[in-house]
DNA sequence: TCCATGTTGGTCCAGTCAGTCCAACATAGT
DNA sequence: ACTATGTTGGACTGACTGGACCAACATGGA
């Protein structure tokens, strides 16, 4: 193989991802990719292939990057309430680092679903059902609900995303957050 | 005034309202408006002026409707958790509605609102935080912690729409919100 | 009746879009 | 050193975008 890649493709990747988590897809135009990852146009459809397959690897870069910090988060915690406060602080420090761009991108996509192609609609399900069956998984040690509370913590992280693209403090989406523990503690002490 | 209107301009902008609905801003054409309202451009910008004028009209002919359907879902309860359920049923059965796009408009702005012109981005948020006062003041005679709880309700009712959006079902939704209305009951009758 | 005023729907325009193509280049194996 | 192979970035294309414009039209008042 002659003539070796001359850029970090992971690297060009997490800047295309953070530009579609911070515009959405419609409004990340390919000159918009040139731009932030000092690419050609060559380069990026030899290496990626189109728009929608880079939304795709966008996609995916993302839930591999923060599902691992959610899966570290809900791991060996001594009771429900405190996995779940733990899964909320991924995210609220995640909104909190002013690098990062505001929301969530799967959130974002979800509410573009009707506009993006079968395949990245598809992926945005699977995505967030798989994030559901994390917390599920972790929940399932302490009560039988786990599944109606599983979908109800992964609902209150999309609700947190949205708060935030609209100008929540994060003093507010914390108080949301702890509203949602509160809920999970009481239905795991009460109930299970 | 000679040369009356030709049509009905609350109708048009219902159909707008729905498109914009659908497909958020940027992904909706004024060649899509156009094939849906049947009018030509110059009639639009006649009467509502550009793109950005016709989105702020909907956003506005939007909370006017299901403003109105929250408003009285949320009077003449007997308890808080009456209220929040009949205000959540309102989005529910919105959704359920097939004539309808999935989701909220509000929430779907809230997630473009980078890159909203100003005007709409400050609508978006100031249409948000009207809702939650609705909200606070049905709950401000229940408990002393209503303003963490509308926050809270607000939040959940923006999680329903995501949550649509990325294909959940009905009997999901309703699972969620049943969930959030409980968290409300148990806030307060023990601590009110 | 006739004209001033507002409406209508189509045409046109400059800019932007995603995607294709290719000539110049850099490398690895021989 | 030479060449086959893969990479690169810019030039180009046809389609589409939001918006401006306007000639034909419809109406109400004088």
């Amino acid at each position: 193989m002659a003539g070796r890649k001359q850029f970090d493709v992971d690297r060009a990747l997490d800047q295309v991802m953070t530009l579609f988590w911070q515009r959405g897809y419609a409004e990340t135009s390919l000159e918009h990719i040139v731009s932030a990852t000092g690419l050609g146009k060559g380069s990026l459809y030899g290496t990626f292939g189109g728009k929608a397959e880079l939304f795709r690897r966008s996609l995916d870069r993302y839930a591999d990057t923060y599902g691992r910090q959610y899966e570290a988060a809900l791991s060996g915690r001594p009771t429900p309430a405190l996995a779940i406060q733990a899964f909320f602080d991924v995210v609220l420090a995640r909104i909190a680092d002013p690098r990062l761009p505001g929301g969530c991108l799967i959130a974002l996509s979800a509410m573009a679903a009707p506009t993006l192609d079968d395949g990245n609609r598809d992926r945005v399900s699977a995505l967030l059902e798989h994030q559901r069956q994390r917390v599920q998984a972790a929940l399932d040690a302490f009560t039988p609900d786990a599944a109606e509370l599983a979908l109800f913590v992964v609902s209150t992280n999309q609700a947190l995303a949205v708060m935030d693209r609209a100008g929540a403090s994060a003093e507010q989406l914390a108080s949301v957050a702890s509203v949602a523990v509160r809920a999970v503690e009481a239905s795991t002490s009460a109930a299970g």
